[in-house]
RNA sequence: GGCCCUAUCGUCUAACGGUUAGGACGGAGCCUUCUCAAGGCUUAAAUCCGGGUUCGAUUCCCGGUAGGGUCACCA
């Protein structure tokens, strides 16, 4: 049998790491086995549903990599039809009834702990489901047998009137027709799980598998919701992660493959995905750790990939060779695109801009044997020497590094260094020499001599 | 509160009932080094509690406890 896997967002906001979780593994669980992994907005909520969430869904699925194999956009908000002549079928068989909300005593039945109810207006008119009120058993794929009593779901709504389905009685319709042959989402689902199954039975489809996925939390260990920490996609991709590496970070969480392998292209993870070895516990997201993860894809991709995202202001009035130099000094440096901002606002990289200022003392190695003066002013000559065009970072150091090393490293690159950066902790000063230019670097040694 | 789910280092996790309970992130330390970063090495850190079953429980069962989810005419 080919297994059929969807994702059914509803474009009521953006999305977030939670489902793409929940996408993913979808996706990675229908390519291992070759099968499809089909895509379907769930837009009946007219009200909330809207088009710019619709398409931070699409675009951030699209970079994720996640491609799905739909012809074309299932939307629910178009099946109308489809919905109410199921809909009729079930109350001419007497499965599901209009109730008169009027006539029915008030329920009295819903007041647990927290009395939050978020309720539109009523109708005075429902469809309701005849519940035939029994026990339903279903295999979780990932915890096992899940038994519940549907008694307490009372007649429970199916349809707001005959032309507006609510979410279950859509949803059940749609992954029928549409063959889902597993039904891969997150823990919340769990208990919608038994009243869709006897709808299910209601209208002779087959059941699927489901395997119900636990939730990503926030380090309080609360669901990450829009309230409390959850981050768009969108918001990743904007501060500059690699698809690659949000997409390995999410499969890791909460499943493994059982191996001490870390990083996998996505190839890989459907080599190796397994639904069974899914974790069932809820996983706090740590946004260290995917950093961490970036940071190693960033490394494949190499320094240059860094030079688009150096901003205007550091490369203004900059040769290119200074530019590159710069991108392979930030390199080690960052773990995220967004980092190379960060460090330019914090003024971490002021000198790269302007003259940097700072007292004469700190031109002074600590463990200098010898005054700066000397070694400043050989230093100075030295690179006077070195040809503007060939002033990369190996260029310096060779033609510094003998006189260097004869008199001592740090006597000579410490107050170069300084003199470069104005600082007690920096690049090293063939770097910086790179960064900033051969007249720059000049100007800023004539400086420092004249300090001493 | 009812129902449901879950429980290994701070975090993500590994361990067909037998391991010195392993790895990764983060932390600490050391090395490298003119400083920082990067890199290399080392290290601290966990089986929620109580009962069973068993020669032997992280692992199986039961009970606590704790956490989470869910209880809409939203999806």
């Amino acid at each position: 049998m080919k297994v059929i896997t969807r994702f059914p967002p509803s474009p009521t906001g953006k999305l977030q790491l939670g489902n793409a979780r929940t996408a993913l593994f979808n996706y990675l669980f229908a390519k291992h086995h070759g099968g499809s992994f089909l895509f379907r907005l769930e837009d009946t909520d007219r009200e909330r549903s809207k088009k710019e969430f619709e398409a931070d869904i699409v675009e951030s699925l699209s970079w994720l990599g996640l491609k799905h194999d739909t012809k074309e956009v299932w939307r629910q908000s178009e099946r109308g039809d489809i919905y109410k002549a199921k809909l009729k079928d079930l109350v001419d068989r007497n499965l599901a009834y209009i109730s008169k909300e009027s006539e029915l005593p008030t329920e009295a039945k819903a007041d647990f702990a927290s009395p939050k109810k978020r309720e539109g207006e009523k109708r005075d008119e429902v469809i309701r489901f005849r519940n035939p009120n029994k026990v339903i058993t279903f295999a979780d794929l990932i915890r096992g047998e899940i038994k519940f009593d549907t008694t307490e779901l009372g007649d429970f709504v199916i349809a707001k009137s005959m032309e507006e389905p609510i979410y279950h009685l859509a949803v059940v319709i749609d992954d029928a027709e549409m063959d889902i042959t597993h039904i891969i989402r997150g823990e919340d689902g769990i208990s919608n799980t038994p009243r869709q199954i006897l709808i299910q039975e209601a209208f002779g489809f087959q059941r699927p598998q489901y395997a119900h996925v636990p939730l990503i939390l926030a380090p309080d260990r609360t669901k990450l919701s829009k309230r409390r920490g959850a981050i768009p996609v969108s918001e990743y991709r904007a501060q500059g992660f690699l698809p690659e590496a949000v997409v390995n970070y999410l499969a890791l969480l909460g499943w493994n493959p059982g191996t001490d392998k870390e990083l996998f292209s996505l190839d890989e993870l459907i080599q190796s995905f397994d639904l069974t070895k899914v974790q069932k516990g809820g996983a706090v997201f740590g946004e260290e750790k995917m950093r961490w993860v970036n940071k190693e894809y960033l490394k494949r991709e190499g320094a240059p990939s860094l030079i688009p995202h150096i901003p205007s202001t550091l490369s203004a009035g900059k040769t290119s060779t200074q530019v590159s130099a710069i991108a392979e000094m930030l390199f080690e440096r960052i773990s995220v695109f967004s980092d190379i901002q960060k460090d330019s606002e914090s003024g971490e990289l002021d000198y790269l801009l302007k003259e940097p200022e700072y007292p004469k003392e700190l031109l002074q190695w600590k463990k200098a044997t010898e005054e700066p003066k000397s070694h400043l002013e050989k230093t100075l000559s030295i690179l006077a020497n070195v040809s503007p065009e060939n002033f990369t970072k190996s260029d310096i150091k060779d033609a510094l590094m003998p006189y260097a090393e004869l008199k001592g490293k740090g006597n000579v690159l410490w107050p170069m260094r300084v003199a470069l950066s104005g600082k007690e902790q920096s690049p090293d000063p063939f770097t910086l020499g790179a960064c900033l230019g051969k007249e720059v670097t000049l100007v800023r040694l004539t400086h420092a001599l004249a300090m001493v």
